[in-house]
DNA sequence: TAGATGTATACAGATATGCGAATAGGTGGA
DNA sequence: TCCACCTATTCGCATATCTGTATACATCTA
């Protein structure tokens, strides 16, 4: 299977990989699976400062991964595509048999 | 759904998420998945310095996503897992669909 | 329009990450 | 053992990213 070119792996990283690449983003994605909310209530509900989560939005919202509807004097984010999930969860799974072999590997 | 809780996320984030958040490492990555390499091999095929190669290698290899293998004085290294290429491309996947909706929405 | 509420942004400082150059470490052949 | 080759690591620097504080911007209500 040949290799993706470089200008594909390099958008990959800029869209995808680098909005990801926060543990706090990644928080922000799952809430806003869950459910769409608005700023506050993710601050609120993540235990972040409001500035924080509304800089982590525009990160999402600039590689359009994040949908904001402006409702009143809130903003209500939700996910634009909920395979950023899938592809997380893949991750977890991922993650979760890395650290078994890893284990296995030690004893 | 529920979300995560901030351990797991904090560990995906740190295992999974920051090692694919280099392109270099991606391109790594995808050159691994099409054959295992020893690590001047990738710094050629790749054209990166053997330090900076090295020192990617170094940071998959910590984290159990690529094996490395002593054959004589060269190295070789493979993926661990080949789900983290399934991972990439439904990335890529997504990556196209994002810039296409993108775009649309730009017209 | 003034005030209250909610959101976005600017700035400065701290931390993290990546790279080139140099060098140390490991392996096999003469 | 000496040497050539391959790989790993260290050091110093440049760059990128994140955060709190302060503040600007937007919206609604009275």
């Amino acid at each position: 299977m040949a290799i993706p070119g470089t200008d594909e792996l390099q958008l990959l990283h800029e869209q995808i990989c680098q909005a990801v690449g926060d543990v706090k983003r990644i928080q922000i994605l799952y809430a806003l699976h869950d459910q769409p909310r608005h700023v506050s209530a993710l601050a609120d509900l993540l235990e972040m400062s409001q500035p924080t989560v509304s800089r982590h939005l525009a990160v999402l919202r600039e590689r359009a991964l994040v949908v904001a509807e402006r409702n009143g004097a809130a903003v209500v984010y939700r996910l634009a595509d909920s395979r950023l999930i899938d592809v997380l969860n893949l991750m977890r799974q991922l993650l979760r048999d890395t650290l078994e072999r890893r284990a296995n590997m030690m004893s």
